[in-house]
This record gives C-alpha cells, sequence and structure tokens, in this order.
DNA sequence: ATCCTGGTAC
DNA sequence: GTACCCGGAT
C-alpha cells in the first residue's frame, strides 16, 4: 500500500472521528501569526490568556507592537511563559513587516512563497514551524505544518523513522498530498487534536484512537 | 512531576 | 548534543 494512500486514509479517519476543526482560532492574520510565535512549547490556554492581553491593550497590530516598549510586552505575554525571549521575537517579527512590507501582512502575498519562507526563517526566533504554521493559517501558503504531534503519530503507525529531519518530514507530506489549502490546513489541526487527546506521549489512548487498528487494513 | 501547536546559542 | 528560556494546568 501507498504511502499517498495511507496519509490519505489517516487523514479520513481523523476527520470523520473530530470533524472539521476550522484552524487558526483567531480573528484575524496577524493574530494567528503572533498566536504562533507565543506558542511555542507552551500549551494553548495560556497562550489565550497572552492574546487576551495583548488585545485588551490594543496591542493586536503590528504598530502598536513596534512601538510598544519591550518590558511591557513582555509582562503582557507572560501567561504564555519563555516571556522575555518570546517578547523578542514578536519584536522581531513586527519590525520585519513595519520595515520591509509597511506594516501589512497582506504585503508578505506579494513575495514569491519559497523566498518569503526563507526570509521569514531569517528572523531569529522564527524557526521553521512557526515560519509554516505563519505560511498556512496566516497567508494562506499551502505548506505543511509539522510538530511533534505530526512525528509522533507518524512514526508510531510504522510511517516514518523515530529520527528524521523537520524537512524530511514535510517533504513525506509534500510528496505524498496534493498541495490544497484546506486540506493542509485541516489535516494539521485533526493531527494536532489526535495528538493532544489519544496520541499522548505517555499513556497513549491507542484502544480509543480513531487510528486504532489502521495498519491493519493495509 | 510532566507536558504543552520550539528555537537559540554554546 | 546540551543547557536554557519559563508559566500554568493536570
Amino acid at each position: 500500500m501507498s504511502s499517498r494512500d495511507l496519509l490519505h486514509g489517516i487523514y479520513e479517519r481523523l476527520f470523520k472521528h473530530f470533524g472539521p476543526q476550522g484552524w487558526w482560532p483567531a480573528e484575524s492574520p496577524f493574530e494567528i501569526c503572533i498566536g504562533a510565535i507565543l506558542t511555542q512549547n507552551t500549551n494553548w490556554q495560556n497562550v489565550e490568556k497572552a492574546i487576551q492581553n495583548l488585545k485588551r491593550e490594543g496591542l493586536l497590530s503590528p504598530l502598536a507592537l513596534y512601538h510598544c516598549p519591550l518590558e511591557d510586552l513582555a509582562r503582557l505575554i507572560r501567561p504564555c511563559g519563555y516571556y522575555n525571549i518570546k517578547a523578542k521575537r514578536v519584536k522581531n517579527f513586527v519590525s520585519f513587516i513595519v520595515e520591509g512590507y509597511q506594516g501589512a501582512l497582506e504585503n508578505l502575498k506579494k513575495e514569491e512563497p519559497s523566498r518569503l519562507r526563507e526570509r521569514l526563517l531569517s528572523i531569529k526566533g522564527l524557526g521553521p514551524e512557526t515560519v509554516d504554521s505563519i505560511l498556512l493559517y496566516a497567508l494562506e501558503i499551502p505548506v505543511f505544518v509539522v510538530d511533534a504531534y505530526t512525528h509522533r503519530i507518524m512514526y508510531r503507525h510504522g510511517l516514518v523513522p523515530e529520527i528524521i529531519s523537520y524537512q524530511e518530514l514535510q517533504e513525506f507530506f509534500h510528496s505524498n498530498l496534493e498541495r490544497d489549502l484546506n486540506l493542509f490546513q485541516e489535516y494539521h489541526a485533526l493531527l494536532v487534536a489526535c495528538g493532544k487527546t489519544y496520541c499522548k506521549k505517555q499513556n497513549p489512548q491507542c484502544p480509543l484512537c480513531p487510528l486504532n487498528n489502521f495498519d491493519q487494513e493495509f
């Protein structure tokens, strides 16, 4: 059975079990970007608190954050952890937009996608997962986002090696799925849902998982 | 005590 | 490869 059929089969099962996820949960593309940075190695619930603080202060725009003192920003995003380093990362990102794109996120879309990805990766504090989340959900450019959940689910089902790079894992999806925006957005969200609910790091709930016995069908 | 939609610097 | 950043829920 081909990897292509396996990946589509997994998607099918996850979708039937969890339904459409409608990611990313945010009110604007810019909020998605900030959320993507703040959620690094942190649970989403705490990110929401940080985002709420920024909203309350009217800071959820590139220009507002650009002029917000670093210390104030750090204090407001404190609930999501790593607040000092994340405040700098947010600053780096908004400087990139304000100084290179007239402060308008929309202007990023004018760049050629692979060039834009490289430019975003050059921002200190933005790694491949954060950048791809911004590209996929905020800018609606079809790149597959892979994360710890994605890797865990794939290797537990024997589809990829336990040791594999981000790039290789992403390539596995790119080469076996049609490059469809909605498919990519939903697939990643469904993998997260599965990883949080069933394919947990410790005490995975295999008997209840929609992917249980999946391997045996092929 | 562990985990969470990571990334950097050394 | 290892240390570090570092809060909140379970």
